[in-house]
DNA sequence: AACTCGGGTTGACACAGATCAAAGGGGTAC
DNA sequence: GTACCCCTTTGATCTGTGTCAACCCGAGTT
């Protein structure tokens, strides 16, 4: 019998895949980005070997203990948290070049999931040794804290669009956010393939998965976009970045 | 004629009040958690005087420049973000021996505004010199991390609350996190003085104020607290537990 | 003591999105 | 190639929260 790719648990670790960041094509994106050749190269030397993914293999799951924190170097994943009570909330997604796992510093226990959504690699940079390391190098210490940063002011970007942003608005502003991500990846701003289910992306905007197919639907009805299941093109980004911003106007 | 207590933005400094972290009752919450006595008096050095804001003062507003982060020594702030198209989200409450500005570090810039909700009072910690000491004091710097990670997980778990929850589930889970901070404050976990209005609270927490008006009342009703304006009496810390676990209970 | 004003409460009604239900379509496994 | 299953779409109805509006209360002011 063979193992479902869904339950295959088993990290399938290559070692031999090691490519260094300085021959990475995601160093601009990634930690590594600022750093001098020669940091580089020791930060090449405490990264882990790249680890392989299955698409719906966990890269890690909520209560693990903490000890590295990942870079995807390909692939696309999804982190959720669910209460005891059951209620799942997907809390952000991760393409190549973004790093996964910083949620687990505070507790040394991760405290969500990371799924892969695709065939997936990533690179495991061991935290304590990541610490140590960028206690030496400045520009590496202060280019994990923006890491981090930015991930917090993601996540401020993610609770207005949850706290004030109807259905149509968090779903503009979502494939305007996937947009540009791929576009900053030298992928096609306007024509991309959604790696989450309906429900996935339903459950990061707080919104049923009927809402956002009908919203899909209504945003092709007015020739915004066109989509094909999981394939999106953006037909009018212009009018689509309009929509985030209300009729009413710059109201004091 | 005298400086209006809401229109006065003229910092006060009051360089001669500052207290060392080693003399802070704070200092089990705060930045200098678990440093040594030396350690923590090389951060006292650099941590700036104390600075005194009158309720309705911005500690920064979003926009302007990042340099220091700050601590917030008495009183109660506020953070949140707003759009060009006049939307409004707080994005946080702070208290005592709780950081804030840190979504300044990614981009150099402010995202964010901090309003002080009564008078208030934060230590400045000017943030180069902080990456300067994290990186001679191993366990300053591993405890920045791990309050920027804190952070991370406190804005996931307001994701969860904003994506799944409904309106009497938010205000409760509002409630007990406050009565928690305010327990390991050494506080009464089951009464306080609320800071913020109710359009605060139904900002932070994706509803009208209306909506929190009634969630308030209908708890009133029910007996689970009492409330008079801005003073909150939990009455029943148990049963209001139990409304964040909803009746059908745990269905995979 | 009366006035004012911002914050809070309460009621009536509207509506966006949830829920329930059914059918269609595409990818994957065999 | 074929079958199955999951994902998606769409329709009909329900409901929680928003909206609009009126009133109340308490603190500070005159």
């Amino acid at each position: 019998m063979h193992a479902n790719v869904k339950q295959n648990v088993i990290p399938i670790t290559a070692p031999g895949l090691k490519v260094a960041c300085s021959q990475c094509n995601l160093r601009e994106l990634c930690l590594p980005f600022g750093l001098s050749e020669d940091d580089m190269s020791r930060l090449d030397d405490l990264i882990g070997g790249g680890r392989k993914l299955k698409r719906g293999q966990h890269l890690y799951r909520a209560g693990e203990a903490f000890e590295s924190i990942f870079a995807v170097k390909a692939g696309f994943f999804k982190t959720d948290v669910l209460t005891e009570d059951g209620r799942d909330q997907v809390t952000g997604f991760q393409m190549a070049g973004e790093i996964l796992g910083m949620d687990g510093i505070s507790t040394e226990v991760h405290t969500c999931n990371a799924v892969a959504l695709e065939d997936s690699e990533v690179c495991l940079i061991p935290f304590t040794e990541l610490e140590m390391l960028s206690s030496q190098i400045r520009s590496l210490q202060h280019h994990l804290h923006k890491v981090m940063s930015r991930e917090i002011v993601r996540d401020h970007g993610v609770m207005m669009l949850l706290g004030t942003m109807r259905a149509e608005e968090r779903l503009a502003a979502f494939l305007l956010n996937l947009s540009q991500r791929f576009t900053a990846r030298g992928y096609s701003p306007a024509e991309f393939h959604l790696r989450m289910t309906r429900e996935e992306i339903g459950s990061y905007l707080g919104l049923k998965l009927e809402t956002v197919s009908r919203a899909f639907s209504r945003f092709q009805d007015e020739g915004l976009i066109s989509v094909q299941q999981k394939h999106i093109r953006i037909l009018d980004i212009p009018r689509m970045k309009a929509l985030l911003a209300p009729p009413d106007g710059r109201i004091g």
